[in-house]
DNA sequence: CTCCGACTTGAAGCTCACTTCAACTCAAGG
DNA sequence: CCTTGAGTTGAAGTGAGCTTCAAGTCGGAG
């Protein structure tokens, strides 16, 4: 009971559904083994592959991009500690810039609560950088594409 | 034409995609008036409340919420500022917290990588608040559903 | 050996936020 | 009047990230 996992075990250690570990599978986010029987046996080390991925998808990260992460770590040795803190760091990077636009996003809404604007016309949450300043009078939205909805 | 506007004018305007818009209207997001020849003229207070949707996106709503939102809007009267004012106060709370979550998460990283855990052991981001200390040895992942990808 | 819950598969379904398509009409300049 | 670009519709498609389903198999307790 403490060599391998059953997939049920992972769900129940990770907090993640079967379903979903099968579809990380199919992705080539994590491996299993195969009993006789062919039913999945998951390394321990398994449990570390699902924690990067729940946390990557929180900073934000497609399952493709982290798959491409995870593609990086040595195969053929048990990654070591310094592995997943490399892979950790590219992270943080990414995190670091999505709390930077969260921030804005609030100064600049601090602003227009002040001002009740929301004016397309002055308010710097529509004229970033001030970067549209030809055709005509009125602003054009020129925003990042939006982030997609949070699953709470 | 500067009384209303054309759906072109308006996704110039806004930066959204008219297919987007006719979506938006569809979902009772923005509202239209029709020309003789069943064309969407839009008054131009519909350029705020498309500015409203594209904030609301970034700050992580989902569009039925921000369908509830701007159903609290006067209908009687054009929003004031003040009107406008108060629903961005509301996703303000929703922001900060967001912030403040990807803070937490940026600081337990560091720790982890600090130490190169992910550990699922000890590591304070699988075992936020200590909170899972019974049922065997290994922690279970609680974390929330994770966040959606960010489209950049 | 029996039983039953946990496991297997591929295919289909789901939600969100749109986009694309086909077939058509409208509006404005020349 | 003709042409052309902009607008109209409903239906279907997209992609991410899963879940659900049906029909069947495995494996460990009794």
């Amino acid at each position: 009971m403490h060599e391998s996992l059953t997939i049920g075990q992972l769900s129940a250690r990770s907090g993640v559904a079967p379903s979903a570990l099968r579809y990380y599978e199919r992705l080539g986010l994590i491996r299993a083994e195969r009993t006789g029987g062919n039913q999945r046996r998951y390394a321990r080390t398994e449990l570390r592959r699902v924690a990067f991925v729940r946390i990557s998808q929180q900073v934000g990260v497609s399952l493709e991009e982290i798959r491409e992460a995870l593609d990086s770590l040595p195969s053929s040795r048990t990654p070591t500690p310094d592995d997943w803190a490399a892979l950790s760091r590219a992270w943080r990077d990414r995190l670091d810039e999505k709390i930077r636009l969260l921030g804005k996003l609030r100064d600049d809404l601090d602003g227009c609560i002040g001002c009740g604007c929301l004016s397309l016309q002055r308010c710097t949450l529509y004229n970033p950088e001030d970067s549209l300043a030809a055709e005509g009078p009125g602003a054009r939205l020129v925003l990042p594409r939006p982030e997609a909805v949070t699953r709470s």
